[in-house]
DNA sequence: CCTAATCTCTTCCTCAGCGAAGAGAAATCT
DNA sequence: AGATTTCTCTTCGCTGAGGAAGAGATTAGG
């Protein structure tokens, strides 16, 4: 039931579920690859500066000042000034971002009934795994970054 | 430590961290988002012809003509017609897709080596739950898309 | 046998998103 | 104060992905 196969083939079933779902929630609010990706980079790494943005997602300062104004107008995001450097520009997103989260509800709402029939050790160490899992990703991520920015 | 709301922002977390990081893995290996949109959904659906390929993405026939031109070239599936009915064609999986899993390939064995951290018994909870989750997302997917379809 | 339906692929058009280069404003340094 | 650097934003041209319509081939039905 968990050989060591079964559980890679279980595990990439899993992998890919998730980012199809994430996908298709996308595609359903109308918001592109590159939107979606700057708004888990916000909601991750918390406000930052255009260029900061920039820099993460990848983009050049055209496309990224231009990504942000996508964001704003649906919504997502909001422009600070930044009271300390008055040339720069805080993104902070927006507290209720509208579209997205209601798209994605109704699977978190299966995932918050799943872990719930666990028991209270059970769900502990589901926390600890997303909690060790995220910081993993987070990793091999920056890692990803720096080799492409070689 | 893992009051429910806590439950919720780690959980958001890993997810978000789940996905930046396929996006980045896509992205490196200049893979579009429709791209492993439809990876994913091969992968998990198995070998199928273009035309459900198409309604599975979202997809008009053009477009799905030319995915799968990119997705072939690229060797990540292969054409093979359908002996029963002529004019169908089959798209299925290349057994070892070349450029996206060694990218991911770090990533997956971090977690490996977190799972392998826990016990037999605590192991076994993380692989039911990924099973089960599987389920649940594919299902949302699916519910998500007849949406789109109205 | 001939018509209608099905499936894939091609062609043309549109448009969103990216990169490069430069302008303008503000901070830092000498 | 003047010069340099650091930000953000704008403009231009380009590539690439998607939609619509139609062609060609094959199967199913009267």
């Amino acid at each position: 039931m968990s050989t060591p196969e079964n559980a890679g083939v279980a595990y990439r079933r899993y992998l890919s579920a998730l980012m199809l779902h994430g996908h298709a929630g996308a595609k359903a609010v109308g918001l592109g690859a590159t939107d979606l990706y700057a708004l888990n980079i916000l909601g991750l790494g918390g406000s930052m500066t255009p260029g900061e943005l920039g820099r993460r997602t990848g983009l050049t300062t055209g496309p990224t000042t231009r990504l942000i104004d996508r964001l704003e107008q649906a919504g997502y995001v909001r422009r600070v000034p930044d009271p300390d450097d008055r040339r720069k520009i805080i993104v902070e997103l927006v507290a209720r971002p509208t579209g997205l989260d209601e798209v994605l509800a109704p699977a978190r709402q299966k995932i918050g009934a799943i872990v719930q029939g666990y028991s209270p050790e059970q769900q502990a160490v589901l926390f600890d795994y997303f909690a060790r899992a995220a910081d993993a990703y987070l990793e091999a991520t920056t890692e990803l970054h720096d080799k492409r920015a070689l």
